[in-house]
DNA sequence: TGTACATCAGTGAACGCGCGTTCACTGATGTAC
DNA sequence: TGTACATCAGTGAACGCGCGTTCACTGATGTAC
C-alpha cells in the first residue's frame, strides 16, 4: 500500500499506517536529496510521512538509527550494482573494470541521497556491524575487479600489486563522483565532459600503463 | 591578543572582545574538527569565544556566512599550499605534480575542518563570488602543473589534453583525501599504506602512461 | 594636552518556535479455542 | 464461525530545552578642535 508523503494522518484511512517503516526511509531520502545528509530533523520526516512526531520511535531509536539503516541498504544495492557490473570480469577484465566504474557514477547520480547517506555524513562506519559489513562487501567487488585485471597482466616487470590497483580505481572513481555528479547542483562542479567519459578516459590511461587494454 | 577559546565573557578584562571576528573562525574550525561542518550552532560558537549569542550578528550575517567565510580562506590557503608545492613545475614536470599531490594530502590531514568547509558543505559555491574565485583558483593550480607535464610529453600519439590530465589527477588526489584522510578517524577507512604513498604510486602508473616519468 | 562627541562592538533580556522524547492511551489486527 | 484476548502500531498532550533573532542599552575607543 501506498502514502503520498504530504498525506495528512487525518486522510489516511486507517490508524495503522501499515508501512511506516519504508515511508520513513523514503521520506528521509527525498529530505537528503534535497538538503543533504544533515538537513533534516527527525519530526520533519515524521510529518512527511503524515504521522505523529511519537511514531517514528517505533521504527528506529534515534535519527542516527535511521540515516545509519540508509546507508546500510546503500551499500548493499551499491555492492549489488557494482557486481552486476564487473558481470565476473566479462567480456575481459578492462571492460569490466571500466564496467564498475561507471556502476559506481551510475549509482552516485541514480541515488544521490543513498551516495550522500554513506559517504557524507562523517559517522563511524565501526559504530554500526551491519552497516560496516555491507561497504566492506561494495568494496569487495572493486576489489576482484581489479585482482582479475592484474591476473591477466601480461607486461613486463612486477605485476601490479592487485589491492593498491582497487584502491587507485576506487579513489578516482570516488573522487570523480563527489566532486562533479553529487546531490544538487548546487554543489557540483562544472566539467567539459560528461563524468562517465571523464572515468572512462582515466582508467584507460591508468590501465595502459599496467600493460593492459581492451581487446 | 589572544583569548582561549573557553575564556568566560566575566574573566575577559575588556568589554571589548577586540579579535572577535578571529576568535569565531577559530572556535567554528575547531567544532568543524570535531563534528563536522554541520555540527555546531551560531550560538554556540559565540559561547566557544565567550561572548553572548547576539555578538557574532556583528561580524557574520548569520552561520552560513561564517562558514562561507572559513570555506574561502581555506580556498585561499589551498591554493598557495599547492602554488609552493609546485614551483613552476621544478624539477620536472613528474616530480612537481606529485608534490602537488603531496600538498593536496598534507592540507586535508593538516586543516580538516577547512577542507570539511570547503568540500563537505553542500552549499553553492555559485551564491558567493569570492568563495568561487578562491576555489577556481586553486583548480588553475592543477591545471597548471598538467598543463607543464603535457607539454614536456615526447611520447608518440595524439599528446593527451591538459585539462582532462588535471581533472584525472584532481580526482584521484581528492578521492583519497575524501576516503582516507578525512576528519576524524571515525569517518576515515582503514589503508595498508599512507596515502601519500597511495596517490604517489597512482600517479607514478597514471603519468608513466602518458610517457612521462621522472628523470 | 584636554575635552566633547561620534562611532563601534559588545550586553542581556526577551520573544516565539520547533525539536526530541516520554507517557498513558486507543484503535486495529491477529490468533487460540 | 464466533468470541475473547494479546499484541502491535499508532495518537496527542506534555515537558524542558536551546536556538535564532531583535532590541534598546552601554562601555570602550578614536578623533576633531
Amino acid at each position: 500500500m501506498q502514502f503520498s508523503s504530504d498525506e495528512p494522518a487525518s486522510r489516511r484511512e486507517s490508524y495503522h499506517h501499515g508501512n511506516l517503516r519504508e515511508a520513513l526511509i523514503e521520506g528521509a531520502l527525498r529530505l537528503i536529496a534535497e538538503r543533504g545528509p544533515a538537513g533534516f530533523t527527525f519530526a520533519e520526516v515524521a510529518r512527511a510521512a503524515g504521522v505523529s512526531a511519537a511514531a517514528p520511535y517505533r521504527h528506529f531509536r534515534d535519527r542516527n538509527a535511521l540515516v545509519a539503516e540508509i546507508a546500510r541498504q546503500g551499500y548493499e544495492r551499491f555492492a549489488d550494482e557494482l557486481e552486476r557490473a564487473w558481470a565476473e570480469g566479462r567480456p575481459d577484465a578492462v571492460t569490466a573494470i571500466e564496467n564498475v566504474g561507471k556502476a559506481y557514477l551510475g549509482f552516485a547520480r541514480r541515488e544521490p541521497a543513498c551516495y550522500a547517506a554513506m559517504f557524507e555524513t562523517g559517522f563511524p562506519l565501526e559504530a554500526d556491524a551491519m552497516l560496516l559489513r555491507a561497504s566492506e562487501c561494495a568494496f569487495g567487488v572493486l576489489r576482484r575487479a581489479a585482482e582479475g585485471a592484474a591476473s591477466s597482466y601480461r607486461g613486463q616487470g612486477v605485476r601490479p600489486p592487485p589491492l593498491m590497483v582497487a584502491l587507485h580505481i576506487w579513489a578516482m572513481a570516488h573522487g570523480i563522483a563527489s566532486l562533479f555528479v553529487g546531490r544538487a547542483d548546487a554543489t557540483r562542479r562544472k566539467l567539459p565532459m560528461s563524468p562517465e567519459d571523464l572515468l572512462e578516459s582515466g582508467l584507460l590511461v591508468y590501465l595502459q600503463s599496467l600493460g593492459l587494454q581492451a581487446p
